[in-house]
RNA sequence: GCGAGAGUGGCGGAAUUGGCAGACGCGCCGGCCUUAGGAGCCGGUGCCUUCGGGCGUGGGGGUUCGAAUCCCCCCUCUCGCACCA
């Protein structure tokens, strides 16, 4: 074998082989088991990022390892190709989305070629595509039909600069800014389309538990979905048929009660003070509130200055029977809950700060281990025992949250309660590149789904103006806007608005499946077969939106009857950052490093290497140049060795140091193999480093020429092993060297372990914990004998200085520990 | 504030049923080869040292024959959530 290692056109041949020979296309028929290998599919931005190579370079590992593992492995990519990069390229470049979007996926595509990355991209999708959207849509209907998508008016997350609203997962950070552009984001009154997730909030919090999931990303969906358990009750208001109903998840405190909060949006508040001295005030209050940001709503909270209003009206503690003061405030939220409060300053940090500042009355019924009716400096909120609460006294916290519910049950007034922090996803966005919502609105039959077979609802190509307005561009487009009814036949007028693009990235894995049907959404069988996914891999970031909506959907696709699974993704694998100069990468930072440019410098091999090997995979790094050299040092090393330029091989018999060597390899492939089960790249890949050093001795060693023979049996297990990581230069090495077939193709290899055994091993002699001596014994040494060798030691004796050992702690075979 | 995770050489990182700290790579130092070396090959590289050894895993205590690893207190950093009653 000779010739120079020329990454780049031995990169290209193996891409044409790998495409042409369509090795990773792969059929439900398969008779080997099945492994759905999936990483997060990407917005075509147009160029390949570092943290995409991260992401498909896992993935392909997988792929591959699975693949000589005796998978039938179902690897995919598609398009996440709606949203608003390409529309705001489009109003600044007058682009159409479409070209635009066409254009940078091709781009891309080639780009995760050169990666040599390999993907049945028969199976391809992409959201944009109308074969795909028309499902998007065709599930909206279904949502609609089982009222799981609804139109309610409601206060809403806007944002200025998008000019749309935003889903409450979309609203980040403490200053609640949109998660594209960072703009502050204010609240508005609009009437949107929502999905009912939180009919599902139980689910998806029970179902949790089995997933093989990151435990960070479980508790964040656990804490997002923020399942509360307590008692919702009536407030009767003096003079007043209506009653005000609160929630609490602290009925044990309800003597406390010393005044109610009603949230500045409650539908009471208009009624209870029309016609007093207060209406004036309390509607000012109200608007004040309701006109302020995000952002100064919540600032208020940071500085405590809790601000709220007397209504004058006043309300009974069902408890005692008191009429207490009813105020309205906007640390009240009226999306939670009931919208109103029963507010208990002695045991609520809250409360106690907003009756400190309004003067009320803070009245301890809960007493905490050694109180004995002193003033309470600061609210306690822990449990103890209830005190001034009449027949309750007593009782604990937990046993009195019961015993207050079920007294208010048996009057008739309340009900132990469960309430989410979850709120229904809002799915409407006033944008133009997205899937259009099948509605049309008759002024005779009202609202009205579009006829599954008039689907797709076909997004307009010409005549838009992409100027966001606040308004959907879609709302300017004549043709696109009117339309008939098709109930009654009459003049009617589309939905405008498009949906939030992670409605369509809540089922692309299941498309994936049958992705090119045209009759269906996807054959039940076909699915079944491969869902679900065995292993997801992707960023952190989509922890709560994308991986939360994916699960939603796919229940509620299964409830509907067209799939079996209730979960999508068995193992998740989360993937760390890759930074550079211990920030993000980013075009404004000028700190980005081009995956292109490594291509040709280093080649699609040392890249991969690279970003295995500098760490855990799921640990950020710190992308450094230097580190991808010495990855191409490596895979030099490799070629040199196997191109006979480091020692020209011989034929002669076998002696100690081949079999060594062939041990030393058997002990590579065996812990390799654990670390890419375990996920530990990393180590896997030192381990062949190290090994490699090893056969750079042996081939170099003064008494012999390297053996041929042993020489071929090494290769033959460490050119497949390295396959899945390496796999252009292991392919064009296997092939040079004559063996048969792909190094792709081989089964991976499998460990002797005969020659993976050791007879003698170094013995560590420690004498108070210190290593004072070693000596190689046999690997079957017995505990007596160690003992005997260590004492026998003339380091140790010395160490002990004619003393007798207290103890001797024998470790068999590794150690041994002399106590003085 | 609440929740989760992390702190190991000049750098990235190894080592977890408690058992040789620093694998592997980068960088650095030296040797060989060479007309030359920003190539390659070989060797060295935690700190201190009177060359015997001593000290070392954010800091302080503890358990243990033995602790980077387990327990307690403290410090620092990262991420997520943040009036959810």
């Amino acid at each position: 074998m000779t010739g120079k290692y020329d990454f780049v056109s031995i990169e290209e041949k193996w891409q044409r082989h790998w495409a042409e020979s369509r090795m990773y296309y792969i059929d439900e028929d398969d008779p080997r088991p099945k492994f759905y290998d999936l990483c997060m599919y990407p917005y075509p931005s147009g160029d390949l990022h570092m943290g995409h190579v991260r992401n498909y370079t896992l993935g392909d590992v997988l792929c591959r390892y699975k693949t000589m593992r005796g998978f039938a492995v179902l690897s995919p990519m598609g398009w996440d190709s709606f949203g608003l990069p390409a529309e705001n390229a489009a109003i600044k470049t007058g682009i159409h989305p479409a070209t635009y979007s066409r254009e940078r996926i091709e781009s891309m595509k080639s780009q995760i070629r050169r990666l040599g990355a390999v993907y049945d991209w028969r199976r391809e999708v992409s959201s944009f595509d109308p074969a795909y959207y028309k499902w998007t849509q065709w599930l909206f209907l279904k949502f609609f039909e089982s009222g799981l998508a609804y139109r309610d008016t409601a206060p809403v997350n806007w944002c200025p600069s998008c000019q749309t609203v935003l889903a409450n997962e979309q609203v980040q950070g403490e200053d609640g800014v949109c998660e594209r552009c960072g703009t502050a984001v204010t609240k508005r009154d609009l009437e949107q389309w929502f999905f009912a997730i939180t009919r599902y909030a139980q689910q998806l919090i029970d179902d949790l538990e089995d997933l093989q999931w990151p435990e960070r990303v479980k508790t964040m969906q656990l804490n997002w979905i923020g399942r509360s358990q307590g008692c919702e009750f009536d407030l009767e208001i003096p003079g007043s048929s209506e009653v005000i109903r609160v929630y609490t998840t602290r009925p044990d405190t309800v003597f406390g009660v010393t005044y109610a909060v009603l949230a500045p949006e409650h539908p009471l508040v208009g009624p209870l003070v029309a016609g007093t001295s207060a209406e004036a005030d309390v509607a000012r209050f109200v608007e004040e509130v309701r006109s302020a940001t995000e952002v100064e709503r919540l600032s208020t909270q940071r500085s405590l200055d809790k601000r709220g209003i007397d209504t004058g009206r006043t309300v009974v503690n069902p408890a005692n029977g008191r009429e207490i003061p009813l105020y309205i405030a906007d640390y009240v939220l009226m999306t939670y809950g009931t919208g109103a409060i029963m507010a208990v300053p002695a045991h609520d940090e809250r409360d106690f700060e907003f009756a400190k500042l309004h003067g009320l009355p803070i009245e301890v019924v809960i007493a905490a281990g050694g109180w004995s009716g002193e003033n309470l400096e600061e609210a306690f909120t822990g449990p103890g025992t209830m005190v001034n609460s009449g027949e309750f006294d007593g009782l604990s916290s937990d046993e009195g949250k019961v015993a207050v519910t079920e007294w208010f049950e048996s009057r008739g007034i309340g009900a132990a309660k469960t309430n989410f922090r979850l709120r229904d996803w809002l799915i409407s966005r006033q944008r133009y590149w997205g899937c259009p919502i099948p509605i049309v609105y008759c002024d005779g039959c009202g609202t009205v789904p579009v006829p599954e077979a008039d689907l797709p609802v076909l997004l307009p190509e010409e005549g838009v103006e992409f100027k966001p307005t606040g308004e959907s561009p879609l709302a300017d487009n004549e043709g696109f806007l009117s339309t008939h009814c098709p109930t009654c036949g009459g003049r009617a007028r589309r939905e405008t608005d498009t949906m939030d693009t992670f409605v369509d990235s809540s089922w692309y894995f299941l498309r994936y499946c049958d992705s090119q049907n045209q009759d269906e959404i996807f054959e039940r069988a076909k699915v079944d077969h491969w869902m679900p996914v065995d292993q997801y891999i992707g960023g952190v970031e989509h922890a709560i939106l994308h991986l939360l909506y994916a699960r939603f959907f796919t229940k509620v696709i299964a409830d509907m009857g067209l799939v079996g699974v209730r979960e999508p993704f068995s193992r998740l694998f989360t993937q760390g950052m890759v930074r550079k100069d211990g920030q993000k990468m980013s075009k404004s930072l000028g700190n980005v490093a081009t995956p292109t440019e490594y291509f040709v410098s280093h080649g699609a091999d040392a890249l991969r290497l690279y970003n295995l090997f500098v760490g855990p995979p799921s640990d950020d790094f710190d992308w450094n140049d230097r580190g991808v050299e010495g990855m191409l040092r490596f895979i030099q090393r490799l070629w040199r060795i196997a191109n006979g330029e480091v020692a020209e091989l011989v034929e002669r018999d076998e002696d100690e140091a081949d079999l060594e060597i062939l041990r030393e390899a058997h002990r590579t492939l065996e812990k390799f193999t654990a670390d890419i089960e375990g996920f530990a790249y990393n180590t896997a890949a030192a381990a062949a480093m190290e090994f490699l050093n090893s056969l750079y001795q042996w081939a170099q060693r003064d008494q012999a020429p390297p053996r041929r023979a042993t020489f071929e049996a090494i290769m033959s297990i460490f050119l497949p092993m390295l396959a899945p990581m390496i796999p252009h230069v292991t392919a064009e090495i296997w092939e040079r060297l004559g063996f048969d077939g792909d190094v792709h193709s081989c089964p991976w290899p499998s460990v002797d372990p005969d020659l993976v055994r050791r007879d003698r091993v170094v013995m560590v002699v420690q004498v108070k914990g210190k290593v004072r001596d070693r000596i190689e014994v046999d690997s079957d040494i017995s505990e007596d004998a160690m003992r005997d060798l260590a004492l026998a030691s003339e380091k140790v004796r010395e160490e002990l200085g004619g003393l007798e050992p207290t103890r001797v702690i024998a470790r068999p075979p590794k150690l041994v520990n002399v106590v003085p």
